[in-house]
DNA sequence: GCATGAAAAATACCC
DNA sequence: ACGGGTATTTTTCATGCG
C-alpha cells in the first residue's frame, strides 16, 4: 500500500547483523507511524590513480575476498571530484561498521588515489541517496510489519520501496511537550549522585500544565510520574532549555539511581548522547531551545528569562525569578516554596512560548539542509552548510571530500575606512546586496572551478582575482555558483509567495521561516569556504572572494567621490555618504552597470556621530530611534553604570545637540553612584569563559571570580558567563573581582566604576565635543576622599 | 627594585 | 568548530634607570 508521511526522526538499528533504517513520521491523517526499511546497503568509493584501470583494483579485492567478507558488490561509475571527471569504484558493504577498516586497508595500495565517502554514516547515506528530507513529506510503498515492534505509535510498516520526496511546506499538527526541572542542593551546583530533583514542570501545546514535586517523597516518584506523563501525552517534539547539556543527563542519572526505567522515547530505550552533543530520544525530536539562542545576538546574557523577554513570551518584570544559589532556601522554607513552584512553572511556560517562536524556523532549517530536527540546532553553522552541500553534491555526481585536519593560515579580509570623526547631518548608507555570494556567482568562485598556479590555461577562460591572482574557470558554472544562484532564486520566489498570503496564517509563518533559513545558509557559505574544517576548503576560494570584495568597495568609493558624494565611512560592503538623492541615484545605477552588482540605499540617518574609531558609531534614525553600533552601550561586557550613562549622553547629543546637558548628566550619575543610589545589579560585569579555567595564561578578573565560584561548589564550563563586581581593597584588579552573588553593594569599589567604566564610556563620546575627562567629575568634591587620602599617606 | 611603555591576552563587537 | 578587521581593557613582559 501507499503511504504519505512527514519525517520526524530517524534511527539506525542492527537486526540479525543487518542494518535497518527506522523512519518515525506523521501521516496525512495525523497518525504516528514507523516505517522500517531493510533494503538499503551502504557503500564507499575508491578513486584509482589516473593511469590505473579500475578493473585491476576490483579484481584484486575479489582475490582477497577473505579480507573483505561483507563487500557484496562493486561497480565502476563516472563521477566528479572537485569538478574533474573521474572513474570511481562504488563498493557496497553489507555491514556499515566495516566501511572504515576496509577503506583504510584498500587505501594502502599505491594504485589507489583516494577512498572517499567512508565517513558518511548509514542513516545519513540513506537520507541523501533517497532524497529523504527530515521535516519533509514523502510517499512510499509499504506493508504492515509482520513482526511486532514495541513502539508507542499507531502503526508500524515495512518499506517496500524507497521514499519519494514531495515538495510541500505545510507542517502536520505536532504534539509539543515543554519541560524544566529544579534540582535541590544545599550548597553549590546540584550533583545527580547526591542531590534530588524536586520539581519537574511540564506544559503542552494543548494548553495543559502540570507539576511533579517531591514534597512528600523522594524524586523516584516524580521521575516515574514524568515518564508516565510523557508516555500518556506521547509528544512528537520535546523542548527544554539547556536540556541537552543538563536536564536529560540529570534525570537519567537520578532514574538510574532509583532503578526507574527512564523511557521517554517511543521504543523503550533511554535518552542517549548523539552527534554534535545532542541527546537523542528515539521516535521524537528532542529540541534544546538554548541552541537557538545564538540566533538572537541582541540578547547578551542568554538566560531563559532574557530570551523569553526578548521574544515577548513573558516580560521579565512579570516574572518570579529565583537565583540558583537561592533555590535551596526557597525549597526548605514552606512560606517561600510556592514561589519556587511558580518560578519553575513559569520556566516551562517560557520554554513552550519560545518553542512556538522558534520551531517554525528550526523545522525549515532542518528540511532545507537535511539534518534531522533534533540535530540541526546543535550542529554548528559550518555543519549545517556542509550537510546542505553534501546533499547537493550527491545530486550533481560530485564526490564528497573526506574531512581532514589542516593548519590554520590567515588571509586578508575586508576594507574598513577610518570615519570622518564628529557629527554629520543627513547621511545615507548604501550597501551591496549579499556582496560575497554575488561575487562568488559573478566570478564563478568555487572549489571545483579553481585553477592551480601550475595548470596552464588561457587567461580568456578564467577570472583572475585582484591582488592574490587566484584563477577560476569561467565555465561551466561551479558548485558554489549553482548553489548560491538556486538559493537566491528560491528566496525570491518564496518572498513573492509571501506577498499573497495572510501574515497570520500558518502557511505564511512556515514560508517566512523557510526564506529565513535560505538566507542564513546563503550568507554562511562564504564563511564556510574559509573554514579550515570544511570538507570543500580551498583557501584561494575564500581569499579570492575577499580580494574581489576589496576591489569592489574601492571602485565604489572612487566612483562615489567622482560623482561628488562625500564619503563619511565605509566598512566591507557599505558606504556612508551625504544624502544627496539625485547623485546617489545616478551613482547606484553606474555601479550596477560597471560592476554587475547591486548597491542600494539601505537607511538614512538624520544625524550620525563618529569618533575616531572604526566600527563604532551612533546614528539618529528618521523615526527618532538611536542606532547604536559597536559602542560600549551595545556590549555585554560593560556594567550598566557605563552603558546606561552612555546611552543617555548619546540621546541628548543626537537629539538635543547639548553637550552641556550631557556633562551635567554625567556628573549627576557619578554623584548618584557615590551616594549609593544606583542599584547593585547595575555594577555587574559579565564576561564569558572561553576555555577551561586551567588554560588561562593570565589572571583576568572574570577568571578569578570564576575560581571563587568553583570554591563555592559551583560547576562551571566553558561558554558560561561570569557576572562579577569589583570590590574595594589593595592590589591588582583581579584580586578584587568577586562573583556578584558573593558580594554586596557595600563592598563595591565605586571609584573604580567611575574612573574605569562610567567616565571612559562617557568620555569616548564627549571627547568629540571638546569635553575633557576632568570636567566629567562632579565639581565640588572633585579630588574627594580617595585621592586626597592617597596624597596624605604619601 | 621599580617606573614606564610596549606587547600579549582576552573579549566582544562589525559586516 | 563558518570568515577577517577592529577597539578596548588588563595583565605581563622588557627595558632603562640608578
Amino acid at each position: 500500500m501507499k503511504k504519505i508521511f512527514w519525517l520526524l526522526d530517524v534511527n539506525y538499528e542492527v537486526a540479525n547483523g543487518r542494518p535497518e533504517l527506522w523512519m518515525w513520521g506523521v501521516d496525512e491523517t495525523a497518525k504516528r507511524i514507523l516505517i522500517i526499511d531493510k533494503q538499503f546497503q551502504t557503500y564507499f568509493y575508491i578513486v584509482p590513480k589516473e593511469q590505473t584501470n579500475p578493473s585491476t583494483i576490483i579484481e584484486r579485492i575479489r582475490q582477497h575476498k577473505h579480507e573483505y567478507p561483507t563487500i557484496t558488490k562493486m561497480e565502476i561509475l563516472d563521477k566528479k571530484y572537485f569538478g574533474k571527471p573521474v572513474k570511481a569504484i562504488k563498493v557496497y558493504c553489507q555491514n556499515p561498521e566495516d566501511v572504515t577498516n576496509f577503506a583504510k586497508n584498500i587505501q594502502k595500495t599505491n594504485d589507489v588515489e583516494h577512498c572517499l565517502e567512508t565517513d558518511i554514516r548509514y542513516s545519513i547515506r540513506y537520507l541523501i541517496d533517497n532524497g529523504v528530507v527530515p521535516c519533509g513529506w514523502h510517499e512510499i510503498e509499504v506493508e504492515e510489519a509482520k513482526t511486532p515492534i514495541k513502539a508507542q505509535i499507531n502503526k508500524v510498516y515495512e518499506a517496500k520501496s524507497y521514499p519519494r520526496y514531495i515538495s510541500e511546506t505545510k507542517v502536520p499538527p505536532l504534539r509539543i511537550l515543554g519541560f524544566s526541572i529544579i534540582c535541590y542542593s544545599e550548597k553549590g551546583t546540584a550533583k545527580p549522585d547526591k542531590n534530588p530533583v524536586v520539581i519537574i514542570s511540564v506544559a503542552t501545546n494543548n494548553g495543559e500544565t502540570r507539576q511533579f514535586t517531591a514534597e512528600e517523597s523522594d524524586d523516584k516518584t516524580i521521575i516515574e510520574s514524568f515518564v508516565a506523563y510523557v508516555k500518556e501525552f506521547n509528544p512528537d517534539v520535546i523542548v527544554g532549555y539547556g536540556s541537552n547539556s543538563h536536564d536529560w543527563q540529570y534525570l537519567a542519572a537520578r532514574a538510574k539511581k532509583h532503578c526507574v526505567k527512564f523511557f521517554v522515547d517511543r521504543t523503550e530505550t533511554e535518552p542517549h548522547p548523539s552527534v554534535y552533543g545532542h541527546v537523542s530520544v528515539t521516535g521524537r525530536a528532542n529540541v534544546d531551545l538554548f541552541d537557538y539562542a545564538d540566533e538572537f545576538p541582541e540578547v547578551k546574557l542568554k538566560t531563559l528569562e532574557n530570551l523569553a523577554d526578548y521574544l515577548g513570551v513573558m516580560k521579565i518584570k512579570d516574572r518570579t525569578l529565583i537565583e540558583e544559589t537561592d533555590v535551596a532556601d526557597y525549597w526548605q522554607n514552606k512560606q517561600k516554596r510556592p514561589l519556587l513552584l511558580k518560578y519553575s512553572q513559569e520556566n516551562t511556560v517560557c520554554i513552550l512560548g519560545i518553542a512556538k517562536a522558534i520551531l517554525d524556523f528550526a523545522i525549515q532549517l532542518s528540511s532545507l539542509v537535511g539534518l534531522p530536527l533534533d540535530h540541526v540546532g546543535t550542529a554548528a553553522v559550518g555543519f549545517r552548510v556542509e550537510r546542505y552541500l553534501i546533499r547537493e553534491a550527491f545530486k550533481k555526481d560530485e564526490l564528497i571530500p573526506q574531512r581532514q585536519e589542516r593548519p590554520y593560515i590567515p588571509y586578508a579580509g575586508a576594507v574598513v575606512l577610518a570615519p570622518k570623526p564628529g557629527m554629520h547631518e543627513n547621511i545615507a548608507v548604501l550597501d551591496f546586496k549579499a556582496m560575497y555570494p554575488s561575487l562568488m556567482i559573478a566570478y564563478n568562485i568555487s572549489p571545483d572551478t579553481y585553477v592551480s598556479p601550475e595548470e596552464p590555461i588561457s587567461p580568456n577562460n578564467v577570472n583572475t582575482a585582484p591582488e592574490v591572482n587566484h584563477r577560476f574557470r569561467k565555465e561551466p558554472p561551479g558548485f558554489y555558483k549553482e548553489i548560491l544562484s538556486n538559493l537566491i532564486q528560491t528566496r525570491d520566489e518564496i518572498r513573492r509567495q509571501l506577498g499573497k498570503l495572510d501574515p497570520k496564517s500558518p502557511e505564511y509563518r512556515a514560508l517566512d521561516a523557510r526564506q529565513k533559513a535560505v538566507k542564513v545558509i546563503t550568507n554562511a557559505l562564504y564563511g564556510y569556504a574559509g573554514w579550515i574544517g570544511a570538507r570543500w576548503y580551498i583557501k584561494p576560494v575564500a581569499e579570492a572572494a575577499t580580494a574581489w570584495g576589496r576591489e569592489t568597495i574601492q571602485k565604489t568609493i572612487a566612483l562615489a567621490q567622482k560623482t561628488g558624494l562625500t564619503i563619511i565611512y565605509s566598512d566591507t560592503d557599505s558606504v556612508f555618504v551625504k544624502n544627496e538623492p539625485e547623485k546617489i541615484d545616478k551613482f547606484a545605477k553606474e555601479i550596477n552597470e560597471l560592476l554587475g552588482l547591486e548597491i542600494k540605499p539601505d537607511k538614512t540617518y538624520t544625524r550620525i556621530l563618529f569618533t575616531e574609531a572604526k566600527k563604532r558609531y551612533c546614528g539618529l534614525l528618521p523615526n527618532g530611534e538611536l542606532d547604536m553600533v559597536g559602542l560600549e552601550v551595545v556590549r555585554g561586557d560593560w556594567a550598566n553604570v557605563a552603558k546606561d550613562l552612555q546611552e543617555k549622553i548619546l540621546e541628548v547629543l543626537l537629539k538635543e545637540k547639548s553637550s552641556q546637558k550631557a556633562v551635567k548628566l554625567t556628573r549627576e550619575h557619578i554623584q548618584n553612584m557615590r551616594e549609593r543610589k544606583v542599584p547593585y545589579k547595575d555594577f555587574v560585569i559579565w564576561k564569558t569563559l572561553t576555555k577551561p579555567l586551567e588554560e588561562y595564561k593570565v589572571k583576568a578578573p572574570h577568571v578569578e571570580a570564576a575560581r571563587l565560584l568553583e570554591k563555592e561548589g559551583l560547576t562551571l564550563s566553558f561558554g558560561d558567563k561570569i557576572g562579577y563586581v569589583i570590590t574595594t581593597g589593595e592590589g591588582k584588579l583581579y584580586t578584587r573581582a568577586k562573583p556578584y552573588m558573593l558580594a554586596s553593594h557595600d563592598d563595591l569599589d565605586i571609584e573604580y566604576y567611575i574612573t574605569n567604566q562610567a567616565v571612559p564610556a562617557a568620555s569616548r563620546i564627549l571627547a568629540m565635543f571638546g569635553v575633557k575627562e576632568e570636567e566629567l567629575y562632579p565639581p565640588k568634591q572633585q579630588p574627594k576622599t580617595s585621592l586626597t587620602e592617597f596624597f596624605k599617606k604619601d
